[in-house]
DNA sequence: ACAATTGACACAAACGATTGTTTAACCGGA
DNA sequence: TCCGGTTAAACAATCGTTTGTGTCAATTGT
C-alpha cells in the first residue's frame, strides 16, 4: 500500500505513536509546535492515509455498519438506503449495503460476513422464513435495527411503519367512495407489513359490516409476472372487485400490466390505492394513489437508535419506533358505479 | 467480539498456528484427523468465525471491492450493482456501495476512504468534474475499473456502452420516419456517455443532410424538473421540434411530464426515445422506445477485468470493453405527420 | 544400531495502528 | 550540587491472523 505510521515517523525523526498522538489530537499530551510541523510535512510528503484495517483491529472499532436489505432495486429500500447512508457519513460511518434478494440462506450469510468484517451494527430488513441468525445476534448483544419487517415473537430494536392504520384508512377511503368487493393483492403472506395491512384491511371491512372475501385476497410473489397472474385471476372471477389495495411497487406494477392487458382503465373500472411509493409513481401509465412511507425518517431513526447502541456502555432498552405514512391522492381511484 | 483463533487452540490443546493451518487447509502439511476433529469440534463449540479484520491485516487483501456511483437510485447504476455484486459473491468478494449523488467533492472522499479501509479493488463511474484522484490511483497502480463514463485523455479500464454509435441508430430511426428537427436533451453535457451520444445525434443528421440546430440541444441537470423546463422551452419554439432523444431515465420522466402537460401526446405529436432502459420503462405513462443497456453483462466484465487485475503479479495492460446496447421499440415513435 | 528422513506440531515474528508506561532532558529551588 | 517536577518523546505490548522456521519423536533405510 502506501506509507505507513512508521515511514511518517522515520521522515519527521520522531517515534510512531508520537505522529499517532498528533493525528488522534490526544489531549493532555504536549506536543511542541516544532515537531507538529515535521510530523504534518512527512504526512503530506507522503501522501499518508491511515491504514483503517489496522486501526479496527487495534480499535475493535470499524466505523461501518452493515445493511441488509431484500431487494436494491425497490424505491423503497434504496430510499432508505440513502437516508441511512446520509446519517453514517455525517457521523464518520461508511455503510456497506448487502442485498439478499429476499432469499433466507443469504441473508444468513450476509450477516455472518459482516459480522466477520467486524460492521460496529446491522440494520436488517429481514427475508422472515427463519430468525436464529437474528436470535443469535441478540444473544450476542450485538447492535442492530430491524426496519419495515418486525417479529412480534421478540423484542429488537426497530423502525417500523404504521401498516394496520394505514391500510385500513387507505380501505376506508374505498368505501367511503361505495366499494364493496375490495381486492388485496400483496406479495409474500408471512412478511410483517403484509400481515399488518391485511389487518388493516380486514378491520376496515369489519367496521363497515362488510364481508371478507378470501377470494379476493392473493398474496403471491413480489415478482411483477405473479402479480399480473393474481389479478387476472380476480378480474375473470364471476363477481369481481371494483377496487384494489395493492402492497408493492413491482407488484402495482403487474396489476396495471393486468388492467392494460384486459383493456379496463383507472380509475373507470377499477380504483386502486398501492403501498410504497416512489417518484415514478406519479409516471405510471396510470398515475397511483398511495401510501406513501417516509423513508427518510425511517433512515435517520434507524441511525439514531443504532447509533445510540453502538456506543453506549452500558445495556440499553430496545426501541421501537413506528413512523406514520402519508396517503398520497393521485386520482386512482373513483366512485364505484353500481 | 465472539472467539478467537487462541480461544480454538485452547479449546483444542492445540497452537493457534495449527488451528489456522487446518481452517486454511494449507497443503504439504499433515495434520493428523484427531487433532483435526478436535479443532472442529472447538470450532463449532465456541460457534468461531476468523475476524476478517485481523485476517486483511496480515494478508494485506480484504475480499472486499467498493462500487463508487452518482446515483444508487438509478435503475441503471443499481442494475450494474446488483450484477457485481453477483459476480463479487461467486468469488467471495463483498461490494461496498458508496453513492457520490454526482458530487464530485463526495467522490474524492469515497476513493480514499474506500482505499484507506482497504477495499482491493474499485469501481467508479466518476463524475468527471475534475480526475487527480484517478490519476493518483493510476499513479499507485491500484486496480480500478471505470465504467459508463471515460476520460479520453488517458487510458485505464474500463467497461462502456457503444453510445455514439447507438444515438447514431436512434437517429436514424427518427429520419426514416420522416422527422427533420430533432431534439436532444441529456443531463450534464461534460459526461462521456453524453458527449457521445450527443456525436453520435450529429453524424447521423449530417450524414442525412440535416442541419443542426444548436437551439434544440438542451443539456440541464439530471433533475425531473430541470429536464420538463428544458422541453417546455423546446415546444415553445416558433418551429418546435416533433422528435427527441432523450438521455436518461429521470430526465424521460421529465419529458413526459412536459409533454402531458401540454396536453400533447407521444407518439402523436412527439416521437421520443430515450436512454437507458428500465422495467419500469414499459409502465410509464406512455410506454418509452429506449435504447437499453445490458448492465448484466456490463457487470459481468467490469468484474472479470478487476479480478484479472487485483490478482496479477504482473503488471498487466489496461482493457477497454464496449458493451453493445439494445434498442427496445415500444411505439413511442411515429411517422412524421408533415 | 544409528543416521537420515518425515510426520505433527509449537514458536515467534510479522501486518499497522494505539496507548499505558518509561525515560531523558531540562528547569527552578534549597 | 542535588532533588523534585515538568515537558517531550521513546518504548513496548497489544489487537487476531498467518506463515517461515524450529523441534521432537517416530519411522525408515542400510
Amino acid at each position: 500500500m502506501g506509507a505507513t505510521l512508521k515511514d511518517v515517523a522515520a521522515l519527521a525523526k520522531v517515534h510512531p505513536s508520537t505522529v499517532s498522538r498528533v493525528l488522534r489530537n490526544v489531549e493532555n499530551l504536549k506536543i511542541s509546535e516544532d515537531t507538529k510541523v515535521r510530523i504534518f510535512k512527512a504526512i503530506k510528503e507522503l501522501n499518508y492515509h491511515p491504514d483503517q484495517t489496522a486501526r479496527s483491529l487495534r480499535l475493535k472499532k470499524s466505523f461501518t455498519i452493515g445493511l441488509i436489505i431484500p431487494n436494491v432495486a425497490s424505491p423503497y429500500f434504496i430510499g432508505i438506503a440513502r437516508s441511512l447512508d446520509a446519517a453514517c457519513t455525517k457521523e464518520g460511518y461508511t455503510l456497506i449495503i448487502s442485498d439478499t434478494n429476499e432469499n433466507q440462506e443469504k441473508e444468513i450469510k450476509a450477516v455472518y460476513d459482516l459480522y466477520s468484517r467486524g460492521v460496529d451494527g446491522l440494520v436488517i430488513a429481514p427475508v422472515q422464513d427463519s430468525d436464529e441468525h437474528i436470535q443469535d445476534l441478540i444473544q450476542k448483544k450485538f447492535p442492530f435495527v430491524l426496519i419495515d419487517r418486525y417479529f412480534d415473537k421478540y423484542e429488537t430494536n426497530a423502525v417500523i411503519c404504521n401498516d394496520e392504520d394505514s391500510a385500513h384508512n387507505a380501505i376506508q377511503h374505498l368505501i367511503d367512495l361505495g366499494h364493496k368487493r375490495i381486492g388485496f393483492i400483496s406479495g409474500r403472506a408471512n412478511l410483517y407489513p403484509v400481515v399488518k395491512r391485511l389487518e388493516g384491511y380486514t378491520r376496515a371491512l369489519n367496521d363497515n359490516g362488510l364481508e371478507v372475501h378470501e377470494e379476493l385476497i392473493c398474496s403471491s410473489s413480489p415478482a411483477l409476472d405473479d402479480a399480473y397472474q393474481s389479478v387476472i385471476k380476480l378480474m375473470d372471477l364471476p363477481n369481481p372487485p371494483t377496487a384494489l389495495l395493492i402492497s408493492g411497487t413491482i407488484i402495482t406494477l403487474g396489476v396495471l400490466k393486468a388492467i392494460i392487458g384486459k383493456k379496463k382503465s383507472v380509475p373507470k373500472d377499477f380504483s386502486i390505492i398501492g403501498f410504497t411509493d416512489t417518484i415514478l409513481a406519479s409516471y405510471f401509465i396510470s398515475p397511483v394513489t398511495t401510501v406513501s412511507h417516509k423513508v427518510e425518517e425511517i433512515g435517520i431513526k434507524t441511525f439514531e437508535i443504532l447509533f445510540e447502541h453502538m456506543n453506549s456502555s452500558e445495556e440499553l432498552p430496545y426501541s421501537k419506533v413506528i413512523v406514520e405514512t402519508n396517503f398520497i391522492n393521485r386520482d386512482s381511484t373513483a366512485r364505484a358505479n353500481i
